[in-house]
DNA sequence: AAATTATATGAATAGTTGTTCAGATATTCA
DNA sequence: TGAATATCTGAACAACTATTCATATAATTT
């Protein structure tokens, strides 16, 4: 099969090879938006950092608050606070005050049941 | 409930404040691995990124090859080969040579099943 | 009200990362 | 063999990020 040249989706030419032109065709019509691509990346992303993992993995089993997740982890309470955040944007997990305590939990099934397929991939 | 002093897992005193040192006790007990965590990490981490997570989602449905991908993100073939190999390193796309042509595919059923589950999450 | 406790926030910084560029390697074809 | 093609690799750099420190906010207790 030989090379060709393409067109960029804007129109500008832009030298890219293309070789099988048909698989790119379906690859565009068959992909989410890239609104949806930066949802889910950040999703992953979040979840892909030691820290934050240790996270929410304690958080499946256990309702916990700032200052056991710290003693847990052994970090500062602030560096926990700032994780949290995130978790909270991404309504990954949710809060409930008691008191001077907040104690925090998994906020979506979708959540845990990534994580444990990806505890599936990696214990095997 | 009170606060309370306790020692870091190594003996050194770190002047950690526990609210619930049952529920520390248990996280303590009942988390996986650092190694696992980290391989785990590893894993969400390498999909936490659009382009790398749209280079996935096309091999869900298609083997394609670095041009194609390159071509479909508008990237350069050397930044899909980087991210490729990242994706080698960590055992979840698989290669085959045809000649010239080195195609790529996911390695892995658990990957597909991430991306599933993730979808489903941002879809709804 | 003042002191204490739990959490949140903003700035600063050291470390990490995605991309590009230039050049290397591997395969095919003439 | 040499030219052409597809992919890979290493260095370099701008952009991003996780953590800490200092400080602010919110709730409780005395």
């Amino acid at each position: 099969m030989r090379s060709a040249k393409t067109k960029c989706l804007d129109g500008e030419a832009c030298q890219v090879r293309v070789i099988h032109l048909d698989r790119v065709q379906r690859a565009r019509r068959e992909t989410v938006s890239d609104k949806d691509l930066g949802r889910l990346s950040s999703i992953y992303k979040v979840l892909g950092d030691p820290s934050r993992l240790k996270i929410v993995m304690a958080l499946r089993n256990v309702e916990m608050c700032v200052c056991d997740l710290a003693a847990f982890l052994g970090l500062t309470e602030s560096a926990i606070s700032h994780q949290l955040r995130r978790f909270k944007d991404l309504a990954l997990v949710k809060s409930r005050r008691e008191g001077q305590v907040i104690y925090y939990s998994l906020d979506d099934a979708h959540v845990a049941e990534l994580l444990n397929i990806g505890l599936e991939h990696v214990m095997e």
